[in-house]
DNA sequence: GGAGTGATGACA
DNA sequence: GTCATCACTCCA
């Protein structure tokens, strides 16, 4: 079973989406090369009240994507040195994204997109074949028990509230 | 624990 | 135009 995933599932609830990435393949075409890799790991950041998030600043020259369609990139470029990966997810007009932390062998969101040589000329661009990085389903399912939540990582500047958010989604191993 | 790095957004 | 901030990684 292969099967690209478009809006219709990124535009549900971020949470939700977030947590059923688990398990999903992202892939990444570079000339001929084309190769997939499990999603190990994830967070997420949903509306504009979510101060961790982007869009609480409200909508920007940067986060515009986050308001378009669901199964978008938002690529940004962060600490002067690394690319972030995310998807944008919920309604139009809706802020909220998940990024990817994980996949495969790649620990770590600046590592992942360096090694899938993943750019900020992905930003706003759509999830397909055609972009050369998209997700697919393959059929893996991850039980619900073997999926451990975590506040996200590097926001303490949200304060008490949203930085205590189990909003980070991962495999236990 | 602390440096490196540069785009971004707020303010003037 | 200035300035502080930042969804990170690596080395000590």
């Amino acid at each position: 079973m292969r099967k690209v995933l478009n809006e219709k599932f990124f535009a549900r609830d971020t949470l939700v989406v977030a947590e059923e990435l688990l398990g999903k393949f992202l892939v990444r075409k570079c000339g001929k090369r084309e190769e997939a890799y499990l999603i190990t790991e994830v967070e997420a950041y949903d509306g504009h009240l979510d101060r961790a998030s982007h869009a609480s600043k409200g909508e920007t020259e940067r986060n515009k994507p986050m308001w378009g369609p669901a199964g978008y990139w938002y690529v940004y470029l962060v600490y002067g040195m690394h690319d972030m990966l995310n998807m944008v997810t919920g309604p139009r007009k809706y802020p909220a994204a998940v990024l990817i932390r994980g996949v495969g062998e790649f620990r770590g969101p600046g590592i992942l997109t360096k090694a899938l040589q993943i750019e900020r000329t992905l930003n706003n661009k759509k999830a397909d074949k055609k972009t050369g990085l998209w997700i697919e389903d393959r059929g893996v399912v991850i039980q619900k028990k073997d999926i451990q939540k975590s506040p996200r990582i590097g926001v303490r500047y949200a304060g008490p509230i949203w930085a205590k958010k189990p909003y980070r989604f991962f495999f236990k191993v």
